[in-house]
DNA sequence: CGCATTGAGTTGCATGTACAACTTATGCCC
DNA sequence: GGGCATAAGTTGTACATGCAACTCAATGCG
C-alpha cells in the first residue's frame, strides 16, 4: 500500500524539488511560493485573489495569507475592487525588482530541479500539471 | 518563467492530490502524511525516526513532530534505542487497527488520484519519484 | 584524562496549507 | 421592502514543513 500511494510520492516531490527553490531564493528572503505568487500578479495585471487562488487550486484562505505577507513586504499592493469585498491586487515596483533579482537564482534551481528529475521527468510534471490544472478549470 | 517553474508546478500537484487522499480519510481523524508514517512504522518494524526522513526525504525536525502527534494518539510508541538518544518506533494495536479502517478509504482516494493525474501520469509519478529518492539514498 | 567533534533529537520561529465559521456586500425572489 | 442565498475575504485552529540553534550522549584524539 505504502509503495503505490501518489500522495506519498508527490509529497515526497515537493519536499525535495522545492526545496531545492527555496534554497537558491533564501539570499533574498523570498520562497518560491512566494515567487510565484509574484509573478502571476506580474503577468496578470490587476487580478482579484480568488481568481489566483482558484488558477493555484489553493484554499482562498492560505491565498489572503500569503498576500498579507506579501503587502507587508511591499512587493505587491491590494485595493478595493469593483463590488462587495472583492479585492484587486496589483505589483509595486519594489516586487518587480525582487523578480529581477531573483530571476537568475530561479534558473539556477531549476536546472538542479531538471537534473534531479532528468529530462523526461521534468516534461512529464509538466504534462501532468497542465492535465490537473485544465480538469480543476471545468469543475 | 513562471508557466515553466517546476516547484510550482509540483506544488499544485501537492495540494490536488493530497486534498484528495485527506478528504478521503478525515472520517479517521488521520491525514496521508500520518498514514504514510504508520504504514512505513509498521511494514519496517522497529524503526529509528531518523532513518525514515532520511528514506522520505524530510527533516529530523519535522519528522520529530509529527511522531509526537501520533505517539499521543496512541498509534506508535518510542522508545531509546541502542545508544545515545537514538530512538525506536513501534506500531501499536491501535495503530494497526487504523491502518485497516483506512484502506479502503486509501483505496477510494488511490483510484480518483489516478483519474485526475490519468493512467499514464500516475505511472510517471511513480517512476519519476523512484527516481528522485534513489539519487536521495547516493547522498 | 580532558576536550573537540559528531550524531540524534528537540525546540523556537516562520511559512504553507486546509477546514470551519464568521463578516459583509450583492442580488434575487416574493 | 424584507428576507434568503451567494460570493469574497478574514480569522480561529491545527497540521506539515524547514532552518537555526540547542541538548546530550558517544567517540576520538592528543
Amino acid at each position: 500500500m505504502v509503495d503505490e500511494c501518489l500522495a506519498r510520492r508527490v509529497l515526497l516531490l515537493t519536499r525535495t524539488i522545492s526545496g531545492v527553490y527555496n534554497e537558491a531564493l533564501r539570499p533574498l528572503g523570498l520562497t518560491v511560493a512566494q515567487l510565484n505568487l509574484l509573478v502571476i500578479v506580474a503577468k496578470r495585471g490587476p487580478v482579484s485573489p480568488g481568481e489566483v487562488a482558484k488558477r493555484l487550486n489553493m484554499e482562498k484562505s492560505t491565498m489572503s495569507r500569503n498576500v498579507r505577507l506579501m503587502e507587508d513586504h511591499g512587493w505587491l499592493s491590494v485595493s478595493p475592487g469593483q463590488s462587495g469585498r472583492a479585492q484587486v491586487l496589483t505589483i509595486e515596483s519594489k516586487g518587480r525588482k525582487l523578480i529581477e533579482k531573483a530571476l537568475p537564482l530561479w534558473q539556477g534551481a531549476q536546472e538542479r530541479a531538471k537534473a534531479l528529475l532528468g529530462e523526461r521527468g521534468a516534461r512529464s510534471i509538466h504534462t501532468i500539471a497542465d492535465t490537473v490544472g485544465k480538469q480543476l478549470q471545468h469543475e
